[in-house]
DNA sequence: ATAATTGCAAATTTTTTGCAGGTTC
DNA sequence: GAACCTGCAAAAAATTTGCAATTAT
């Protein structure tokens, strides 16, 4: 049986939202499927390993249109120009403050019910919610203990 | 007896963390502490009001230096600048996408502990949180379902 | 007195824009 | 073939830096 990482049809799912499928796009997404969360800068220094001549003014003019389309969603971080990551089920950010990794948690169900009551008490209209949270991750607290 | 809003003493503040007590400086974070949450631009164009020479580089530079000895923190913000607070206690904040409003709420105990734990789990070692709830206000839902 | 801080101007970095040529549907 | 998209180069916006003059302690 072929072996062979699931990977979301992007092409498909440009269309579903009537923007065209370019190179250039399904590769933007394909490279921050792969790493998960990107910077702007990151996602150039990727992407231009498979596609040289693509420019840093289409990365730019495509995260904001793909933002609209709600095909990638800004991941905004303190101390640090924000990342991009895949549009997907909520879940919460764990960053690393030593490392910079950002490693996603679906987060539980009754987390999610005890932030709508508190928006409904409020009369708040909650779209969407973004839960970061920073401190050390297992390796960095490995490296940084045992010096 | 004298009516005074009980203000912050910023030159004490800023002394304790062996930071100069400039009136630059107070003058930031009196302008913060009136307006909750402001970015280097609000900062600017409130400032200035009230002290005309201060320059946009001492802005930077003390937002940065304020940031290190925990006076001031960063709330980044999806699709926006971020915006600066004075550090208080542990909240969430309230943000709305039609007027960009801000509001903090002190967030329940449970919630804190729900994320302690979480963080235990995965032995992240955890700093700080983070949580932003994205919506409409009040005020902004009545503008819109009224037109 | 001295070490830190400011404000200016210049440099750098980041992001946006206009448009001619190329691509997708 | 029409509308959309890209890449370039230029413009605009945001942030940082070096340094001489000033200020806080």
């Amino acid at each position: 049986m072929h072996q062979r990482e699931k990977m979301t049809d992007y092409v498909a799912l440009l269309k579903e939202k009537g923007l065209k499928a370019t190179f250039q796009r399904t590769n933007i997404l394909e490279v921050v499927e792969k790493h998960g969360h990107m910077s702007v800068e990151d996602i150039y220094t990727e992407v231009i390993k498979v596609h040289p001549s693509l420019s840093l003014a289409t990365i730019y003019k495509n995260i904001i249109l793909m933002q609209e389309h709600a095909i990638v969603r800004e991941v905004p971080i303190s101390g640090k120009k924000s990342k991009y990551e895949l549009v997907k089920a909520d879940h919460l950010h764990f960053i690393c403050t030593g490392c910079g990794s950002v490693e996603d948690y679906a987060f539980p169900e009754s987390a999610e019910q005890q932030l709508l009551s508190l928006a409904e008490e409020r009369h708040f209209m909650l779209e969407r919610e973004q839960i970061n949270l920073y401190g050390m991750c297992q390796t960095c607290q490995k490296t940084v203990f045992s010096l």
